[in-house]
DNA sequence: TACAATTTAATTGTAACCAATCAAATGATT
DNA sequence: AATCATTTGATTGGTTACAATTAAATTGTA
């Protein structure tokens, strides 16, 4: 690459990640404005589907997000009425997530949504596949910095 | 796959894009916090630096992003000195943006910036290339939906 | 020419994001 | 026990992001 190109919007790796994360997120926006969430708010709910309860600090290291963007996030999911946050007892630092009933049954309504999702992106598994291994090599690659 | 796991989160390929462009998006922090530059800044500023001038729609197409954004966002670099916000003669509507001296001077103290963030990514040429491929594919392919 | 439709940015309102800081609880050291 | 350091979330402040709407200019058409 010639030097004066490496400020070219073309040559960024990072520019195609971040255009295309927004354009996806994008696309779910239909399906979850049904259910009332916000893309943040259903990768949150996915990790309470699968974990029933969380602290605020895992729950920051499996979504890469901090307190700053959760602690708002989980108190709107509070006050919509799908977690409860509550403050263990043994170390009143730590704050509790966990899924109302209401929560859980969120999860067979949003069943349908990754497929709905995905029959808009026409990669071949193959591609889809390899796009995937890419991404956590390079997120894995970062968080070690 | 299961039925069950296509809401896990590791089963997305969205979340590992959002979260892989968002820390990648961090690691330009400190360099572009020495220009005063935000990263959305930032990649405006590579447009013009490619083209000079560009009006608001022209420029919201090469970013995926709207007036909502930009707006604000042009206002800001206007203000810091780096471009000028000027209506089109022929039809008042189009907003013409322009770099001022300083902003093509900050072209220069910017050219480490890819080299600076490249170092702390350590995909191979191939994988890099790979990468940069299926995402300009995604990319493509949702832009047409 | 009228005037409806379209185009272009700007505005409004809501929700992220995150750097930086703070406050409270806990742990470690003396 | 007293004090310092660390951990955990919450808060603050500034900047996106984007859906939805608005306002103004332009274009198309009767």
């Amino acid at each position: 690459m010639k030097t004066n190109d490496a400020l070219k919007l073309d040559n960024q790796l990072c520019f195609p990640l971040y255009a295309a994360s927004r354009e996806i997120i994008k696309l779910y926006h239909v399906p979850l404005s049904r259910l009332g969430l916000t893309y943040t708010q259903y990768i949150t709910m996915m990790v309470l589907w699968e974990e029933k309860h969380i602290n605020v600090k895992e729950l920051g290291k499996r979504l890469f997000l901090d307190s700053g963007t959760l602690t708002p996030l989980l108190k709107s999911l509070e006050n919509q009425g799908y977690i409860t946050r509550t403050r263990s007892s043994e170390d009143e630092r730590v704050l509790v997530v966990e899924l109302t009933a209401q929560g859980k049954k969120l999860k067979s309504k949003a069943s349908n949504i990754p497929y709905e999702v995905g029959a808009c992106v026409n990669l071949s598994p193959e591609e889809a596949g390899e796009l995937y291994r890419l991404l956590y090599l390079l997120l894995n690659n970062i968080s070690d910095t």
